[in-house]
DNA sequence: CTGTGTGCAAAGGGTTTGCAAGTAC
DNA sequence: GTACTTGCAAACCCTTTGCACACAG
């Protein structure tokens, strides 16, 4: 199955209708391995407009093929691994990297959620960790 | 002693030369309960300029008298528990109302944190769940 | 025809910096 | 004098919306 074959999919299956615009952009999704702003899919995408990416990523996160961070002042969107229409469940931790200003997940990290006190819903954990990665480590 | 006089030992504690300046912005979030961002600050020390109120969030925090939380487009500012200069301590969780649009921290809601994958240096945790608080859950 | 998606333009809001004047040691 | 603090102004960047046009069912 080709990359383009598996955006389409997952668009429908998230009950996404797909476009050309909607498919170039999940596209950089599945080839990126970390987060991705708006800018940097304006810069990636540098033929495309910035409202209509911006809308575009709006639907995918209210979709639940996408979620959000926010960091480094900027909104960070992210592949959802287990997310539904409107229900977000992304409880494992997120790496920022303040050196090379990367977002990543990480998986495997699933958090014992703690008891809240009574009377908070909560809708969705936004869960990050700032620091430096192993890449920037390396490089000292 | 006096919420004044409590505020001057926080900024002598770390290490901050207090001005007048200082201690308004101190006593703002000796009084709040929530988080308070830039914006907060402006509406209630509307003489007092912004970026003096931006770069003394910056020092506060900075020096490990608050710790900053990314929610709603915009930084939002805590009291740190734990905190020392250049040392963030803070494990617990945060909570975003999306209704009345306060941020909180919750203590004693202290994480089991993840072992994170060989390489990630965690300089400082930001947890925050989202959701509908007591009071406006009961507004409905 | 109607609802949806896109492109263009602009507004809005929050963040950050440069510079000059004031203050403290 | 030197270092730090503050105020004013402006720049910068990201987010969001209005509107008109294109497109699909």
């Amino acid at each position: 199955m080709s990359i383009f074959e598996k955006a389409e999919n997952m668009l429908s299956e998230k009950k996404i209708p797909p476009t050309p615009m909607r498919l170039l952009v999940l596209n950089e999704f599945l080839k990126s391995e970390a987060a991705i702003s708006l800018s940097d899919l304006e810069d990636a995408l540098s033929q495309s407009d910035r409202s209509t990416l911006y809308r575009t990523l709006k639907t995918f996160e209210k979709k639940g093929l996408l979620h959000s961070i926010q960091e480094n002042n900027t909104t960070q969107y992210l592949l959802c691994q287990h997310c539904g229409v409107d229900f977000h469940n992304d409880t494992h931790l997120h790496f920022f990297c303040i050196r090379c200003k990367k977002t990543i997940c990480l998986e495997n990290t699933n958090f014992i959620l703690p008891r809240l006190p009574k009377g908070f819903e909560v809708i969705e954990y936004k869960l990050v960790a700032n620091g430096i990665c192993p890449d920037c480590s390396i490089l000292q």
